[in-house]
DNA sequence: ACTATTTCGTCAACCACGTTGACTATCCTA
DNA sequence: TAGGATAGTCAACGTGGTTGACGAAATAGT
């Protein structure tokens, strides 16, 4: 082992972690908001990336969600239901109900990665780009497995 | 602004962060459940943290956590059912209960941290431990007004 | 000492997000 | 054409949060 001295108490790497993700996803929502979109959950952004510009189904979002299809079908109700999302019939195949991303839902996937864009610009101002290069390659090789796990209900805040 | 590259797209820090802190816990609790707490889930070290070695009541731990009195009390619930806490009653004041870790919970939160320790020599080995350091003094920088707030419900995996 | 206010805990109803199991309708294949 | 796989939905439930209302106990003010 490299390290034998412990991190502080109190101050363990997984809650500065988690605290740096709250820190992003609280201003990115505080941004959001202002730009018109109040209604966008935290949770909605990574769903409607998910979604993808080709659209997809419940059950093949469940799986990239890493949830299951009825998980993933609720939550699409809910993005139906502010409007960011919209259902249409396959013709191909009527058991599939088509999820799409609307154009609501484009524009504020839109402006979540322009906010995103300029938070990173923040962090790199205070930190230095070499030390947030650093933190986003390091992370990287860790959570290489993590990427689009989301199963954790609710934790994007309330 | 120092860098106007954005990150790569897909690859946002924020996700980074976020699957940095579930490979921890996930790993956490893994490890947790081998030792002989498979009941203990993520957010229970951490409230058992804030209730700490002298006791709190559940109004008080809601405010550390940043949650309302009455979630605070309902997790409270859930940890002493599962004996990781208990209640007793306040001799000098009939209206409070006095919340404490329990045995098994001291063995809980000191295992918890024993993992923390070990993963994080994992994370030193790998990345080399000057890069951990930097990681946590920049988190720390970022994100110092996050430190016990909790309130994502549900979070922590299902 | 008595009233008024504050505080603590709890109950009830609700919401967001997840789970498993069961079921129908549709599609595909032997 | 019969049988199995797949998509979506419904129901019940668990966890973690919210607000509002309320009783009991402590405290402050007159």
């Amino acid at each position: 082992m490299a390290t034998p001295e412990p991190a502080r108490p109190g101050f363990h790497l997984p809650l500065l972690l988690l605290a740096g993700f709250r820190t992003l996803i609280d201003d990115l929502h505080a941004e959001l908001a202002r730009e018109g979109h109040p209604e966008l959950r935290p949770l909605h952004g990574f769903v409607l990336q998910a979604v993808g510009a080709d659209g997809t189904t419940a059950t093949e979002l469940g799986q990239r969600l890493g949830i299951s299809k009825q998980a993933a079908g609720k939550t699409v109700d809910r993005l139906v239901a502010v409007g960011y999302l919209e259902r249409t019939d396959d013709p191909s195949d009527a058991r599939r109900r088509l999820v799409r991303v609307t154009a609501r839902g484009a524009d504020g996937l839109r402006r979540s990665a322009e906010i995103f864009d300029r938070l990173r610009a923040q962090w790199a101002d205070t930190l230095g780009p070499e030390r947030v290069t650093a933190m986003e390659d390091d992370l990287r090789t860790m959570a290489s497995a993590n990427w689009f796990r989301l199963d954790m209900p609710g934790w994007f805040g309330g």
